[in-house]
DNA sequence: CGACAAAT
DNA sequence: ATTTGTCGT
């Protein structure tokens, strides 16, 4: 779920056509979730396959990716490594959360509550091994690069937007500002039917707050974050308050008294030294057409006319496109 | 969520 | 041409 800092944070609206060029970073957790938590059917059912496989990700990453494509976009999906020994706790909140959810979905089924239904459907959504690996396979077969981080998929996002490899990270969490990302765009949508996208920019965000990045991860810590609860009371106002008023999360703690359960320095640097990969190629390639048909026509049941629309969106690129076997 | 059809 | 509604798997 990520910091909750819709309070403080203020965005730039920007159209598709602005990323016309560019090299986005996706977190594909992120993404994921999204997908598997919209794309159900009024009920709450997921998409399925016939064998009863979930394929809600799979319409997600086939349609939205060939529609950023033929936009101009440069898409790369980073995974999520082995998260830190400090989300803990919140994975296993979420995992509850999921649990109580299937449930309360089942019983509003039976009782033929449809709406309440969907909206705990919603809320059960989860990222099994299976569905991670399906998603790496089509997007191999589609020629979309991925890359898997060591640890958080936003850090190692984060750092490729910061080297320049990628113009921006696109998540809806605002916890890649933290992780030291430049640009971050939400809402990456194709026909925006409800939000627009909009673009974070970190350095106008700190002006604005006027405070620097280690206050923000500061006061994010106050807040709470995946890796800890936060003070009870402190909301992200209160939190920038503390932090500009004690000029550090240190001495905010020692002159308030609080309690944060974890070493603050510990914390921190799960922001400022989280571990990364270098040796990463981002690299698009033309489709690998049959594949991708045999793999989502052949193997989970989706229809061959609307995938090979997605396909042709997906090679129609541009035509300074020099090669069909790679595109650079 | 995005594709597609139907309605405005 | 643009909005609204349903389907997809």
């Amino acid at each position: 779920m990520g910091v909750k800092f819709k309070d403080i944070i203020s965005a730039e609206k920007i159209i598709i056509k602005d990323l016309d060029g560019k090299i986005v970073a996706i977190d594909a957790a992120n993404s994921l979730y999204q997908f598997l938590s919209s794309i159900r059917q009024r009920d709450g059912t997921p998409l399925m396959d016939e064998s009863g496989r979930v394929t809600s990700h799979l319409s997600g990453i086939l349609y939205r990716t060939s529609a950023l494509v033929e936009k101009g976009i440069k898409p790369a999906f980073i995974f999520d490594g082995v998260s830190h020994q400090l989300k803990g706790d919140t994975i296993s909140k979420r995992i509850e959360v999921r649990r109580e959810s299937e449930q309360k979905w089942k019983n509003a089924l039976e009782k033929g509550e449809i709406e309440e239904a969907r909206k705990f459907a919603v809320r059960s959504s989860r990222m099994s091994p299976e569905i991670v690996k399906s998603s790496k396979k089509l997007l191999n077969l589609m020629g979309i690069p991925f890359i898997q981080a060591i640890s958080e998929g936003e850090a190692q996002a984060s750092y490729m937007v910061q080297k320049g490899d990628a113009w921006a990270v696109a998540s809806q969490d605002y916890d890649c500002l933290l992780f030291g990302a430049p640009r971050i765009v939400r809402n990456l949508t194709i026909s925006g039917n409800l939000a627009d996208p909009e673009l974070l920019k970190l350095d106008n965000i700190l002006k604005n707050l006027k405070i620097s990045r280690e206050q923000l991860i500061d006061v994010a810590l106050l807040v709470g974050t995946d890796f800890n609860s936060g003070i009870k009371g402190i909301g992200a106002k209160k939190g920038i308050k503390i932090i500009k008023s004690n000029e550090s999360l240190l001495n905010a703690i020692e002159n308030l008294n609080l309690d944060l359960e974890s070493d603050p320095h510990i914390l921190r640097d799960i922001f400022l030294k989280p571990e990364l990969k270098d040796d990463y190629e981002l690299k698009w390639h033309a489709p690998d057409e049959e594949g991708v048909i045999d793999f989502l026509c052949g193997e989970h049941s989706f229809s061959e006319e609307r995938v090979a629309g997605a396909l042709k969106k997906l090679k129609n690129l541009d035509s300074t496109q020099k090669s069909l076997e790679d595109w650079f």
